[in-house]
DNA sequence: AGCAACTGTAAGGTATTGGTTGACACCCGA
DNA sequence: TCGGGTGTCAACCAATACCTTACAGTTGCT
């Protein structure tokens, strides 16, 4: 069972996306990333190290400064989020009722 | 222009959902519904009054209970948080510059 | 050598907020 | 008359998104 989301081995935080990927692809200091993003640099670092999400508003500096839109990065968190509620809801999730319409 | 998401007329909150679409096809008392998600009548309220976001925790309740999956209710947040945020972050915005990879 | 800038992490503070409980006044059906 | 639903308010609590400041270490320039 659990093979309703086929790419929900691991949640994968938007951090390592951006650790990954995307910095070393524009090869610019991390400081100075923060510095264009108009956040701090702690705050670039928390999420770096998957210790911070990426909120709605840091979706829009990222996809701004990337090119590619917020979505994505939004989208990521989303994902993320959801499996690692899943998790720790589980039995409380199990005692709500599927309820059909009227 | 603003012609990216022909959808973005009006954010559109998802307790705005819940309070006109599925709540009545459901066709039952608020406070049982409340009881039945597992949380607060309180919270349920500032749901429906747009006055508290639709969580990831929320939306795997309300996926369960009304049987569609949790997607959904986070996706129209997503939408919404997205929508507002661009509003109040407009200026700090377009000082970010749109960065080429190397 | 010495300055400037980047790296990584930590400590602490602040403001917001998701969620709770408790209470109120009102209405309705058994 | 009693139980339960409705809608709203106030106060509180725990978490957290973000900040500033600070530290020690590296790299590079002049």
């Amino acid at each position: 069972m659990a093979r309703k989301r086929p790419w929900a081995i691991r949640p994968i935080h938007p951090g390592e996306m951006l650790r990954e990927d995307v910095l070393p692809a524009l090869g610019r200091p991390k400081a100075e990333i923060a510095r264009l993003l108009g956040i701090s640099r702690q705050t670039l670092y928390d999420i770096l190290n998957e210790k911070q999400p990426v909120t709605a508003a840091m979706a829009l500096r990222l996809g701004k400064l990337c090119g590619d839109g917020p979505d994505i990065w939004l989208n990521l968190q989303k994902r993320y989020d959801l499996q690692i509620a899943e998790r720790e809801l589980a039995e409380e999730l199990d005692a709500i009722p599927r309820l059909a319409a009227a």
